[in-house]
DNA sequence: AACATATTCAACCGCAAGAAC
DNA sequence: AGTTCTTGCGGTTGAATATGT
């Protein structure tokens, strides 16, 4: 049976978001910042439930999500990430600060993970033929798995040094300094890559007027009856059918977000210690400060630290694997 | 051109953890 | 201490789109 959903209200509207459900979501939480989601849907008017309005906001709207082609550094962080963390996007996606765990979930699951089956299909019939050795990989033997293992840390090492090597990897390397960033020169150069609120939803907007959602679900013909409680949203819905391009312009105008994100660079806005990222890292921001050993540190400190039989703390990144038998 | 199949990805669902009461 | 509420996470779905026949 299980507790029923959230959602389950009869007049919450479910599917795909229109710009103007975007420009209302955004032009709230530019008010009151991000957090208690609850109240969102009834101080919006938004026919959305809150979980899905967190959703969109961490997702989709939020400044500094990156979209489009994973870069190589990026594949190969995910890669390695993965494989030292298992399936926790959320821990992986912060490592990636401009990507959303949504993001790299469904890039592992739709592309990486085929990619490394591949792989891994063809280096499995080679190694098909030497000794197996019963770990937790079958089809691989023990020393191969440690050594193998030894050899991803190593590549996550090293793939999250270059991506967070200031002088390299110019997309990385702007995505690392985030808002909180106080150089202008910084803010400048992150909205090349970072992609604003505004950013986000003109580009929404622009690809949506290219391509507008006619079949789905109501979606465009959902006007948003409620003269929504911002100012800057109700004057934005009387514009909105009308003129695509001056629309997603006028919406960058109307927010100001050139100014709205540098002034927030040291703000709360979207690095406020309440929201998403409350708990993750932020390594981004000051990964070019930061010596890297203590990134590193942090890394394994959390993620590769494991107990012994004899409740000895190990940490994996410094152990010898082959020397320690004892570790399996 | 029309249809079938595969792929992508935005959004949903249910669960778990922690906060609030 | 127990219950309820809120939020975050990971798995999954399904509509839209791309590709193949």
């Amino acid at each position: 049976m299980g507790r029923p959903p959230c959602c389950d209200k009869e007049g919450v509207k479910k599917g795909p978001w229109t710009p103007e459900e975007d420009i209302i979501l955004v032009s709230y939480i530019q008010e009151h910042g991000p957090g208690n989601w609850r109240a969102v849907p009834t101080n919006t008017g938004l026919l959305r439930c809150s979980k899905s309005c967190r959703l969109r906001w961490t997702n989709y709207l939020r400044p500094g999500i990156k979209r489009g082609n994973f870069t190589d550094n990026e594949e190969k962080m995910i890669i390695h990430l993965q494989a030292l963390l298992g399936n926790r996007w959320a821990a992986i996606a912060s490592y990636l600060p401009q990507r959303t765990d949504n993001d790299i979930k469904n890039y592992w699951n739709t592309y990486l993970k085929k990619k490394l089956s591949k792989i891994q299909n063809q280096s499995s019939s080679r190694d098909d033929h030497e000794e197996g050795f019963s770990s937790s990989q079958p089809s691989m033997s023990r020393g191969q798995w440690e050594r193998r293992l030894q050899t991803d840390i190593h590549l996550a090492k090293q793939a999250l040094s270059e991506a967070l090597s200031p002088e390299k990897s110019t997309s990385l390397t702007h995505h690392d300094q985030k808002p909180s960033s106080s150089s202008s020169d910084q803010t400048l150069s992150t909205t090349t890559t970072y992609a604003s609120s505004t950013e986000n939803i003109s580009r929404l907007l622009k690809s949506w007027m290219r391509n507008p959602p006619i079949k789905r679900s109501g979606g465009t013909t959902t006007t948003t009856t409620t003269t929504t409680t911002t100012t800057t949203t109700s004057s934005t819905n009387t514009t909105l059918p009308n003129n695509n391009v001056d629309l997603s312009e006028a919406f960058e105008s109307l927010f100001g977000f050139e100014s709205f994100e540098s002034s927030n660079n040291n703000s709360d806005f979207s690095q406020s210690p309440d929201q998403d990222h409350e708990s993750k890292p932020n390594i981004g921001n000051n990964a070019h400060q930061l010596p890297f050993s203590l990134l590193e540190k942090w890394l394994f400190d959390e993620t590769v630290t494991t107990t012994t039989t004899q409740g000895k703390e190990v940490v994996l990144s410094d152990m010898i694997l082959d020397e320690n038998p004892n570790f399996f």
